[in-house]
DNA sequence: GTTTACGTTTACGTTAACGTAAAGTCGCGC
DNA sequence: GCGCGACTTTACGTTAACGTAAACGTAAAC
């Protein structure tokens, strides 16, 4: 039951980036893909970092951001002063995260008004012109 | 009762921007000051699109994005067929948004993880760690 | 009159996140 | 043996969103 792995081509369709960009965050530390021979052997562990990696990219965060939030889950953090600076981390991260999602509403509701107004654009238009199909 | 406005610095301070970032908003076509000789006079119109696209920013969207939203109220797409492109708009944005929040949520969960390990880490310590202030 | 504070323009510099092109390696199918 | 497809490295190019520095205008404060 070998652990399963892929190949980058296979991640990249999967993922719909391109294989640069797969060695790019290899480049920046963000994965560690074995090695057999010259090409590149990832795990289901690199799989979903990546994946992580591209959630955080659709939230506007930088590949460092990203990476920092994946590794609070790192267990090298162990020490008592670690974890209450991880805490830390955790509130503000959490703090902008629901800073987003208020202005995140606050644009769908822009949107709204957009669609009402459009709506009734629509309607005035219906009004006036008499039957587009003739 | 003349329109208040504003002076660039007064923005920059207001919105934590530098004056440099305002001005290169300017030049990209986000905003149109008036000028008062040379020097710029900003109405609150010009404030709130500076605050909304500070609030694309903050989610995430390019500027060039922000402004796509912002000008979906630009009372000069007013024909038939723009208003529906309008509606097509709105209705990719809203998708957007909504898988945003969706990835937010995620991210929030896996920070809620986080916390509960760190805070049962915290616990084991405090069992095998006799008192820290000795 | 000159320093200080605020404004201006012009222009080159910087960083992140890749794109893109060149040139090479490796196993296969024929 | 030869082309192919998939992999590799190296390295220069690109775009967005500003930073930063130089050089100047202007008006109030000392």
């Amino acid at each position: 039951m070998a652990e399963q792995t892929h190949t980058i081509s296979e991640l990249s369709r999967e993922f719909g980036i391109t294989t640069r960009t797969i060695r790019y965050y290899e480049e920046k530390g963000l994965i560690h893909p074995r090695r057999e021979g010259q090409t590149r052997l990832y795990s289901t562990a690199d799989r979903v970092r990546i994946k992580l990696i591209l959630r955080g990219k659709r939230i506007g965060m930088t590949l460092e951001e990203s990476v920092s939030v994946i590794d609070l889950y790192d267990p090298n953090n162990n020490n008592a002063t670690q974890l209450q600076a991880l805490v830390a981390t955790v509130q503000e991260r959490r703090a902008a995260l629901l800073q987003q999602k208020a202005d995140i509403d606050d644009t769908l509701s822009s949107l709204g008004e957009v669609e009402q107004l459009c709506s009734r654009a629509l309607q005035e238009n219906l009004l006036v012109i008499d039957s587009p199909d003739s």
